[in-house]
DNA sequence: GCACAATTCAAATGTATGTTTTAAACTTGC
DNA sequence: GCAAGTTTAAAACATACATTTGAATTGTGC
């Protein structure tokens, strides 16, 4: 008796179009919630389809196993993360320093936010703290495009070529005041019980954090290439 | 028939002194190791006395169970920190912008080299990302002195209360441009091949990140609280 | 050396979890 | 209505894991 290895792959059948908007999509939603919340690891597919009401034979038939699920859930947040806020604010057409804060702007308000189905950000989290074979895929596909993108944007405000190691680390340090946010939410919360991510309160530090940063970046700009042009110069 | 329930705790008998540095020691040594890299959940105890050399029966005997060793791990951490770099950087007589130079060198190396036996700080990383109960009394107990400290300093060099919206609001991007080379590493190294963290490096980053942030630092100084003094005017 | 406690060891136990199976219902397009 | 696809329920299976047990070993004070 040869036992049936084969994995019942459903071979997408899409026949009636977008017919059954459910078990599957129910299962991938709720899946991206509870892996933003615990990570791949902590999830079991058992909370997954309790709380997507589904049964648990249902992850076996659409995507084989749980890392099946997972990749599903992964790919869906590329490809939100593609068209996100972030690149329509980096490809419209103002001054550097405009897109740069709304580019701050953007990304604070899509990552601070709790209810939006905006676990991409926290997934990619727990990818940082505990990587996945997954995520390099993700990293090339989205990331790297953002991370470009954004080496130019700075390069272009301090004049100084996209790869330079000063751009590169320029960029670093603007994440790198984002993502405290993010990841350190509860440490903060707790030291500072007064802070609440209002979104009025989330748009002060998105200010904020573009204060700080151009602070820096006009300097080098005025400072380091002496007199490169007066066009920027202004200190404020 | 009673089942012996009560496990069997050591009652730290410490009668010949320090004689045992043996398996107690290692496997607190080893876990910590093991909790930083993978998180409490992940970590399992067969890693730890793997790698400890001890015999799983031992984090039975020696914390009760794993949670038990957890707690010990953290305890220790805590301890350590207390007496870090951090605070002796903190404490030296400089000037502000020296001390906070020292403060920002002293944490980027302390957190990014992998041998040292600096797991505190990846510990509290996993925290962040997923908290265990024990993550408050840490915060209590070495975040919150280490964070009312970095804002007197912040708050000295721009001229405001340490509790100063504005104040804390510098903190944090310090904070944050630091964590990013924590958490977000390997995502970095995927996307700057070129970067390696050798002492050098780390070394010129920590610099980037007082440069950084002293620009907006020394402008607010000088820029809010107009004529505070002709002192530190520097532009550089 | 001896008794007794502390420690270490190999093996067993119980549980949580991912995965698979079986069989029956229910959709849905043709 | 029928055939293929989909969903459900219940159960079984295998595995990884933390935890426990009881005996063996080691250390220590007398």
């Amino acid at each position: 008796m040869p036992s049936v290895k084969s994995i019942r792959r459903r071979k997408r059948t899409q026949s009636g179009r977008a017919a059954a908007a459910s078990t599957r999509e129910k299962l991938v939603e709720a899946a991206g919630q509870v892996f933003a919340e615990q990570g791949y690891q902590a999830t079991t597919v058992r909370e997954i389809v309790k709380r997507s009401g589904a049964n648990i034979a249902a992850v076996n038939y659409h995507f084989g196993d749980k890392l099946g699920l997972y990749t599903e859930v992964l790919q869906q947040s590329v490809r939100a993360a593609r068209v996100d806020a972030i690149n329509s604010a980096l490809e419209q057409n103002a001054p550097p320093e405009d897109i740069l804060r709304a580019v701050i702007k953007a990304r604070l308000q899509s990552v601070v936010r709790p209810n939006l189905p905006d676990w991409h950000f926290r997934i990619m989290v727990h990818e940082l703290v505990q990587p996945t074979p997954a995520l390099w895929r993700v990293v090339n596909e989205v990331s790297r495009p953002i991370y470009k993108r954004l080496l130019e944007l700075i390069g272009g405000i301090i004049d100084l070529p996209p790869t330079h190691e000063k751009t590169r680390l320029c960029a670093h340090s603007i994440m790198g005041q984002i993502l405290v946010y993010v990841l350190a939410g509860p440490l903060l919360r707790q030291l500072w019980p007064e802070l609440e991510m209002t979104p009025k309160q989330v748009d002060r530090i998105a200010e904020h954090i573009g204060d700080f940063s151009l602070a820096y970046l006009r300097q080098t700009n005025s400072g380091d290439r002496q007199a490169a042009g007066p066009s920027k110069r202004g200190q404020k």
